[in-house]
DNA sequence: ACTCTAAACGGACTACGGTCCACTTATGTT
DNA sequence: AACATAAGTGGACCGTAGTCCGTTTAGAGT
């Protein structure tokens, strides 16, 4: 008896062919070992397919795209701070007071660059993977409901992007790398503009045109 | 008599043999041509050459990267823009209250993308080109005087980083295109935000760690 | 076991950015 | 006019991201 297996049962998902599911591990290993032992740059489609032993269409029809196997190599550690600023303890977790977890949230961030800053800036690269990335929309939902606890008033998915912005992994990596600020100034930075941003009152409409 | 013509002369910015000058105003004019016919992505540095009557190594010789010449071919408005504020009339140029001409300066960088779009995304593509352009330390530097100006006080340089970070012609792309944030809200949601930072006092020091 | 089909596969192929270097030319000197 | 040389030139060449499509295979139905 046929139970209709061929209706798109929305979200379904749908379930990985278990040789589709090895490969995805295999490409994975193969990329995170090449990272290990040559750096980024050394993390090209042919590499990655031939190390994993598969073909570089294959490496495509999984991951999409370079920047796609790059967020796949980085979903470990994003989930781990996403796990720790949704349920975790304080002050990134919920319970502390909605600043201080903003404020933990932009340095846990900014200090991500440093074990995972090449890869994240392989990730971003490309418009598309950037702004499309889940954890991105993760991230931006977490500061816009940490400034309305805080009583922050005014166009708050405009703001929390306008805060996510100087967080982005291309732009710590430069201010790090090539400026020389250290971590913790830029960590403190952003501290202040968020207690900035939460202190002060809206000003809504419009400018002079 | 040689008047020792192979010195240096630090600063001289080696004045440009006339072919050479030649081709640059070709290459110029193919690829706002290529822009103007078929869009920012027919500009491939083959086509650009080609239809300059060139070899490609010149275009590299001019330009240094494909970044490199969406940068030129921005140029004439980015000095334009950088004209306005620094010499001319209020409320972007000087006299204006600064948290005024901080404002009218979000809002004329916001409304760049709506005409210059594509080709300042493509501009800064490569984290190279995008943090080495010298439209962003004028700019950087113009946000830092203004938050001085306007009795802002903190880590100024890089304050001005996280406020610039949001005008970033790539983002604001998104916000306006997939996102369908009209500029106008753009500009107002960055004119909230500076006003904001203009507002609050500095809260220097460490944060908890 | 056999069949069927959607999913997965792989690798040749394309297009593009960027490099290299042997060759040409503008320009100042004698 | 002849020369020297730094600057400029062009296009073959390379590596890589991404596409395409003919072939293979997992796994459900019978």
């Amino acid at each position: 008896m046929v139970n209709i297996p061929l209706l798109p049962l929305a979200g379904d998902e749908g379930v990985e062919r278990c040789d589709a599911a090895r490969n995805r591990r295999r490409l994975l290993e193969a990329a995170s070992l090449l990272v290990a032992e040559r750096g980024v740059d050394a993390v090209t489609m042919d590499a990655v397919a031939a190390r994993a032993g598969v073909g570089k269409g294959t490496v495509f029809r999984r991951f999409g795209s370079r920047a796609g196997l790059m967020r796949a190599l980085l979903d470990h550690s994003e989930q781990a701070l996403q796990q720790q600023f949704l349920t975790g303890p304080p002050p990134l977790g919920p319970g502390a007071d909605p600043v201080d977890r903003l404020v933990a949230f932009g340095r846990a961030r900014i200090h991500l660059v440093e074990v995972q800053g090449e890869v994240l800036r392989a990730a971003e690269s490309s418009a598309e993977a950037r702004f499309n990335a889940p954890a991105r929309a993760v991230s931006l939902t977490h500061i816009e409901i940490l400034l309305r606890t805080a009583g922050v008033d005014g166009d708050l998915p405009l703001l929390a992007q306008s805060l996510f912005a100087p967080l982005e992994a291309t732009l710590v990596l430069h201010q790090w790398r090539d400026l020389g600020y250290s971590l913790d100034r830029l960590a403190d930075g952003w501290a202040d503009l968020a207690r900035r941003v939460v202190a002060a009152p809206a000003r809504a409409g419009r400018t002079v045109r």
